[in-house]
DNA sequence: GCACGACCGTGACATTTGTCCTGCCCAGGA
DNA sequence: TCCTGGGCAGGACAAATGTCACGGTCGTGC
């Protein structure tokens, strides 16, 4: 017996749900993945913290997510998939191709990992992939997050560093997080250190284009 | 006779010419207007640098521009097609809504500017209405960028923020601009100044939300 | 001609940022 | 048990950043 005959809804159709924040990129998509006969549109929210309850109130087959979502990742929301709809694969569909994010999405145990870039025939496709048990992976991306290993930066470390991207001052930083200034400031050293950069901006771009906010 | 008559093909069919860079948000557009029964896209580019070669090769009525396009901003480029495509009008799509970016636009003779928010039904709707000759602009940002006014930055000023986007150190920037350091700063904190904020982070974020850059 | 503003530069100065070293507490692993 | 690593904080110091006052050159417009 196959995995996809388990997964699959009794009609043959495969049941997606959409999260997507960009309102004409979720209609377009929806309205594409609607077009082709096997695959059907069962739910489209365009937060985070909706994922859930509408995953729970269509059960789908496969959850498509942005994860810059607002309200709460991709991410996390995929984890929260995991454990509290076990019958529903995760599919991560996103604009940047981070190699941390990626990593995150494995470990959060997403089914596949998919660019904005390429063609959109890849969308479905990649769909019915994962419903077939498959795990769909830009290889060239995955060697790029194995070889670049896991965040070195630690938690404080990455709050800081965040809480500083506004362009907040140190004083900011500190009562914001309801630290000292010292430790602000030595938190931020250490992350510059660690990403190898010159300040806290370099460190930004840098922590942001690895994947590790 | 009206516009409409003028602007059409023989056909009866819309010619669009499409540039995102985005590969499968440009996909599933030109898929969508692709199924309206009057609109059929002639021409996909990634790059803003290609669109003027494309709308010349491919005589669009209508040209669909991202403004954020390697190579050369869709704003630049709507200006080129005023000049060099005159019977070619511009429709903006974008990600935000900065009211400096639906100035520029319309200084830059765009009939049309919409934000990929909203639903995609919207996007065959303003290709009509813009070929049809009316004006395409949400009332709520139009109002937004009357009242905002112009931007209070130079070009230098603007200029040399935006060479400091990355973490440059003054430094940095002036061996890029050709300038003294001095003369950075000064710039900087005219900049920080004129944008009401207390750095150059601060200042960049709020003169990139203005759409002045 | 003159005023104005954009452009470019200098130098001095105060503030902020980043580095380094020290110390303490606590949890988990060898 | 000791050792390590994370979290937190203080202090001293050098470097980068931001401010200000000043001077000069252009072009545009009145």
């Amino acid at each position: 017996m196959t995995e996809t005959a388990e997964a699959h809804s009794p009609t043959g159709s495969v049941r997606v749900l959409l999260a997507e924040d960009q309102g004409m990129m979720r209609g377009a998509l929806a309205l594409l993945l609607g077009l082709e006969p096997d695959i059907e549109v069962v739910a489209q929210v365009a937060r985070g913290d909706e994922i859930l309850a509408a995953a729970l109130d269509s059960a789908p087959d496969v959850a498509l997510l942005d994860i810059e979502l607002p309200g709460r990742s991709g991410l996390d929301a995929a984890a929260e998939l995991r454990a509290r709809c076990p019958g529903c694969r995760v599919l991560i569909l996103t604009t940047f191709g981070r190699p941390g994010y990626l990593r995150r999405a494995m470990e959060a145990g997403a089914r596949g990992f998919l660019v904005k870039d390429g063609p959109v025939e890849e969308l479905a496709r990649a769909v019915r992939r994962v419903l077939r048990g498959e795990t769909v992976v830009d290889p060239a991306l995955a060697a790029a997050a194995l070889s670049a290993g896991p965040s070195p930066l630690t938690r404080r470390e990455a709050d800081v560093l965040t809480a500083g991207a506004d362009g907040s001052t140190v004083a900011d930083i500190a009562h914001a997080l309801h630290l000292s200034e010292s430790t602000v400031r030595n938190y931020l050293s250490a992350a510059i250190g660690k990403t190898g950069t010159r300040n806290r901006t370099e460190a930004l771009r840098e922590a942001r284009s690895q994947g590790w906010l």
